[in-house]
DNA sequence: ACGCTAGTGACACCGAGTGCCACCGGCAAG
DNA sequence: CTTGCCGGTGGCACTCGGTGTCACTAGCGT
């Protein structure tokens, strides 16, 4: 947050070192089995230090996620009134998870610990909240509504999980790029789960 | 879960007597300023036994929550092939949510602590991913596909959000009863939110 | 040489959760 | 009545995540 960018960034590299560690070893041991002291000695630190760059142990599983959702609500702020509201939230989604592909590795490793061990995906729930904030600001924005009313708060919530399903799916997959898997999820939802009636006209 | 239903059920007299404790302490301290020796304490009963009655400190929140899911799918697999499947999964969350009003003051102090203390909240994405399992595998058997694939995915992720949305509707206006704020959430989802499109008919 | 500051490590502390053992109640068999 | 079993319980010690405090060091300007 603060503007460490100076030149060496000594922060920012034992931070990544660290990241490393945990990631490393969360994976190879599973989450519950690595003590913060592990990580602390595997990157060379303090349990004490590692407490300073990492509010939490699951924190040093997700990178630097406050920039992630800030990069988010800009792309929304940014996004232009002609199109669809879905479809600028989809893009936005998009755009803010084109990852280069040498990232990419590294993402399906945050990922899959993520989606695996339940004490990250309880600590998800947390930071799911932050992006529901952002969408639902912009859904209220375009729609004139609040953003504590009803449609904005579910678009939010059923865009993300839009979001996190084609992360899950493109996961378990790995052919098809991450952009595909989010376009498809979106299509499905904005029109109402089309697949779901494939030759009945609703009786009733 | 077991048949512990005999006469006086002294076990879940006392489990019930924690409960209520504990619900009533965190609603007036808050979650985090409330130990586990308090809440045992105010039960009459010591630390130890407390866990023995809970995995967590959270779990005491959630009621018998397996139960609830439980029943969900029952509801599902008994629903009949003659009606959508959304519509089928929204008559099942109705029916599932369909609380007598005396339970409904307890109901409330659950879900605002649930959706207003991070630390429940956080506990929540565990206990949805269960409900998730459930519907998604009724998805699967209604339309064919594999349970882990997006479309069977998507819809018990998305429909949970609906579900939770209205919950959250419904505890912070308290008017309107909770099957309408359900069925507006399952209308809204179904018909790819067609509020979102006041009078723009999609230029591009 | 002086002080200031940022980053760090060591230590003590709290609270959630767990394993272990000892205790006490009832209850059936002898 | 005594013996032994058994489910529920409490006490205790321990691990581990997380926090507050303090002392130490390295750099850097004066």
């Amino acid at each position: 947050m603060s503007e460490t960018t100076v030149v060496a960034d000594p922060r920012g590299e034992t931070r990544l070192r660290i990241e490393r560690a945990a990631l490393d070893l969360f994976t190879s041991e599973g989450f519950d089995e690595v003590t913060t002291d592990a990580v602390a000695d595997a990157a060379g630190i303090s349990r004490r230090t590692f407490f300073r760059y990492f509010a939490t142990k699951a924190d040093a599983v997700w990178g630097d996620f406050t920039a992630h959702v800030n990069r988010l609500e800009v792309l929304l702020a940014a996004a232009g009134d002609h199109q669809p509201v879905l479809t600028s939230i989809c893009r936005a989604y998009v755009e803010v998870n084109d990852y280069a592909t040498d990232d990419l590795p590294m993402l399906r490793q945050r990922l899959r610990l993520i989606f695996t061990e339940p004490a990250l995906q309880a600590h998800s729930q947390v930071r799911y909240a932050a992006v529901d904030r952002a969408v639902a600001d912009h859904v209220a924005r375009r729609t004139g509504a609040s953003a504590g009313a009803l449609v904005p708060r579910l678009v939010a919530t059923s865009t993300r999980a839009a979001a996190t399903t084609a992360f899950e799916v493109w996961l378990a997959d790995g052919r098809l790029p991450l952009a595909w898997a989010l376009h498809d999820a979106f299509d499905e939802l904005a029109a109402g789960f089309p697949s779901l009636r494939p030759a009945r006209p609703a009786v009733r």
